[in-house]
DNA sequence: CCTTTTATACTCGAAATGAGTATATCCGGC
DNA sequence: GCCGGATATACTCATTTCGAGTATAAAAGG
């Protein structure tokens, strides 16, 4: 009988932003998501994956979202009689201190993604990269086009701008084109850091996610201090963007949005003139249409 | 042993939009949304769910996007050695003809939510929703004023808008103030037809991510037929919303994203000024950045 | 007390948006 | 053959938002 029956997997892609680099947690030195079965005492999939994560690693998580389910064949079971469907949870936790029982460990994002970096600029690496896909391009006469076109729009090149939201398709690109590898088989120097399995895979939709939804949601907050100053937000958005930005506009932004209030406190930790603090107002969450309509309504 | 174990079962919300009005495919008369277990002999999740609509309905499935998966630990199994792990997926198909074998059942979305549909303006029902949930707003004192503000803002009460987007939310909303059941509990009348287990909140998870979706990817495309009038697309978009929108405006929004092209020929079908013929032009899938930064990018 | 550094405030033109009006083209009846 | 009803398409205009840049304020250090 081929009935569904499953193994239930577990895998977490937590972040946090500390000094202004964006982080994973990770286990086994860096090579891998936490992850765990979902056992049967669970009252759900999100609560298995809470308490899962308290008792490994003594952090609290706050915001949780699901990323993605999927079922591959053949990983690590041989077996075929059974396999494993792998759910993958994005979290944001506000700090990295506070180690649990089995100290997880933190990497940065960009360590695994060294091209997705653009806040000094356009990453050297990228040169390499492109100059692979490339070699992709040309390896099928017949797509040679679509190919391109591709590659372009995917990296921004040619008049393109480059999409910082388009961290899966880009890590996929890569994939396919021979230019990254997963689990096993033999490196490619210089192109970030792998990991076990498809785990540097479940990153990048994690990445992609957060980086697409901090545009209409405002979880940044979930990784800011209680108080902070308006040019910290700014960092934290950039580390997780991989962009600068504009002060001014940034600042105008925020505001409009009246997302946050000052706290009537300033600090003088940041060099010059004293810096006011401000903090989210939780009322927003309740309060309005984040995310207004877009579409062109009509009275009545 | 707790060890994961798990039935996993695909269950999907296949849309299509005939005649101004956004349908669901259906089994059992309406009452269960079309799924099947995942053999082990699917390649994948999304080519399991491909495969198996294909032979059950005969029809060929378009776009196709993970929804949600959810672990419940006892729906209809008794048996507490394994669980159902449920994984949804939203799919669009052009049109609801050619039914294969077992031919599948279309019923429009507000026929399950009626309070939905804001197009021939506010529905008669809400007045009624809104009355049961003043009634579990005040059944919790403590919690009356957050209670109040949480249902104002879901359904658009005192100065704020109708927020199309909250499907989800509303449906949760009156769930949890037990205005509306699943599966076999006392019915509700006049609430939206009820569906076996939890399809219906399956459904309102389907119409509120194509709702949010359809503003900022072009995905209307692939419910219209090959050629279509402006009309056509601004009356499939509105039905989808279930909002009437501002004609001159909308047309406006699509000549300038550029996502269509005249095909040169004209339609009289319509009544008076025969209309312009346009098809969707593929090419936008590989050619642009579709939805903006939002993001206020700084110079280099 | 002047320079450096960071913070905050203001300006201005270009583009997008909300709302409404005007013109074109067909059909059917007279 | 012409006129009104119906639908399609085109244009206008004030307001808001956005991109980009400049100016002023308040601390610290020599």
């Amino acid at each position: 009988m081929t009935t569904g029956l499953a193994h239930a997997e577990l895998i977490a892609v937590l972040s946090a932003v500390t000094g202004d680099e964006p982080r994973v947690m990770t286990v086994r030195s860096g090579n891998a998501l936490p992850s765990g079965p979902f056992e049967l005492e669970h009252r759900s999939l999100q609560a298995g994956l809470r308490e899962w994560v308290r008792d490994q690693t003594g952090h609290p998580v706050g915001y949780l979202e699901q990323l993605y389910t999927f079922a591959d064949r053949d990983r690590t079971r041989e077996n075929a009689e059974v396999r494993t469907i792998s759910i993958s949870y994005l979290g944001l936790v506000r700090e990295q201190a506070a180690p649990g029982a089995r100290s997880p460990g933190w990497h940065g994002w960009y360590e695994y993604f060294p091209w997705e970096d653009h806040r000094r600029g356009r990453p050297d690496v990228l040169s390499c990269i492109v100059e692979g896909l490339q070699g992709w391009v040309a390896a099928e006469p017949a797509r040679r086009e679509h190919r391109q076109r591709r590659v372009d729009f995917t990296f921004g090149l040619e008049g393109a701008a480059w999409n910082e939201d388009l961290t899966l398709q880009r890590y996929e690109l890569m994939y396919e084109a021979g230019l990254v590898t997963e689990a096993g088989s033999p490196a490619h120097d210089g192109q970030g850091r792998e990991m076990f399995a498809d785990h540097r895979r479940i990153l990048a939709t994690g990445i992609a996610r957060l980086r697409a939804k901090i545009k209409y949601r405002p979880v940044v907050f979930e990784l800011m201090p209680e108080s902070f100053t308006l040019l910290q937000l700014q960092r934290t958005v950039e580390a997780l963007a991989g962009l600068t930005l504009h002060k001014p506009n940034f600042r105008r932004l925020i505001d409009q949005q009246e997302l946050i209030e000052e706290t009537g406190e300033t600090t003088s930790e940041t060099g010059g003139r004293p810096a006011k603090l401000f903090r989210y107002r939780y009322a927003v969450l309740e309060e309005r249409a984040l995310a207004g309509s877009k579409l062109p309504l009509s009275r009545n």
